[in-house]
DNA sequence: CTAGTTGTGTACTAACAGGAACATAATTTG
DNA sequence: CAAATTATGTTCCTGTTAGTACACAACTAG
């Protein structure tokens, strides 16, 4: 079933990935729609057209950035035990935050908008339900890992998975404001050191 | 000597307050000139005439921020031995950044600004300082620490403070999207169990 | 070819932003 | 009292913001 009308003269994901990088260098806020447009080499009213607005634009900028680049995750997720899963989790994260290529440094879902006006608000709980849904993901990694005997008994995947999470948006924190690679690695083996496996 | 002139009509330190509440809460760019005067109390010339500018307004309210919030550090840093600078600082620390009375919750050194547009890389590079200067007498003092054989001669006392520093920032960010004391508490135990001592 | 549908480009708008002008008010110093 | 100094209040200004109106272009279906 072919589409009807002109068609879009530029590809989605590729202007995606140009607003993935502003977002992420500039957060959602101080990112103005000449940024979005000039970045992403397309009219303003052809952004509206194919995303709605601003914010919605955004969130799929996430949606994006979550599919591209923090692949990393499922890949930890898929590793046959809880401690591999901790260790490529974490030690990827790091690989990601820290400066690569043109990227910029830190993570989007934390830089993008930790915190803004009333306006606004809907963005913030979108980034926190993003995070949440990631670390929920881990956690229910762990208590598979628990019921089968991967994990001491005494050990609760939640509280494991909330340890790796806020050491993850540490890094990015610190990543953000320039600490390199070799400034976190010890960062994230001392983590490591007190995850069991 | 007294000054000249028509006195002030407000308490700088007590609009300080009011505008660390509203940036903590907002963020840099998100806070308006209007939710700035509203909240303080006072008319925007009389800001203008007292602080300056915004920008100029913001740095003055981190600086009362770091006085009025984070005398923790300094606690800490006054403790007899290297690990209960960590643990003080660290659950003083997870007790700053959670629900507190009517304070908005994280860390306004984080929230404040991870990321800016051009015109506010300023407020970033100020705020990333602020966060480096307060790493920065963590690793002197367990520096001191190393000195006195109060640490593991492995160690080195800025990986130590580099690592409470990034799981304070984290703790923040997970503060910041809603977890409770109670979530957090097992991530600042599980740290302290990887800090010699 | 005609009608319907969808994408693009130019120009606009209404609201709001940070900041400044300028007159006025309240104090100290002489 | 007069002069100097500093704070306040009202008003305005200039640039920028997200979002829109409307004409036009390019395609499909009949």
């Amino acid at each position: 079933m072919a589409e009807s009308g002109r068609p879009r003269e530029f590809d989605v994901d590729e202007a995606l990935d140009k607003a993935v990088e502003v977002f992420w260098r500039q957060g959602y806020e101080a990112t103005t729609l000449d940024d979005l447009t000039n970045a992403m080499q397309i009219a303003r009213t052809s952004l509206y057209h194919a995303f709605g607005n601003k914010e919605a634009t955004f969130r799929r900028a996430v949606e994006r950035y979550a599919q591209t680049r923090m692949g990393y995750l499922d890949e930890a997720i898929g590793l046959p035990t809880a401690r591999a899963v901790a260790e490529h989790y974490l030690r990827s994260n790091l690989m990601a935050v820290t400066a690569r290529g043109g990227d910029p440094t830190g993570c989007l879902t934390i830089q993008g908008g930790l915190a803004a006006g009333a306006a606004d608000q809907g963005v913030v709980q979108f980034l926190g339900d993003c995070r949440a849904g990631a670390e929920a993901r881990l956690a229910e990694r762990f208590r598979a890992a628990a019921a089968q005997g991967d994990l001491p008994p005494d050990e609760q995947p939640a509280h494991l998975a909330k340890y790796l999470f806020t050491i993850a948006a540490g890094l990015a924190v610190q990543a953000r404001a320039g600490a390199s690679r070799a400034d976190l690695a010890p960062v994230v083996e001392r983590t490591l050191s007190a995850f069991p496996g």
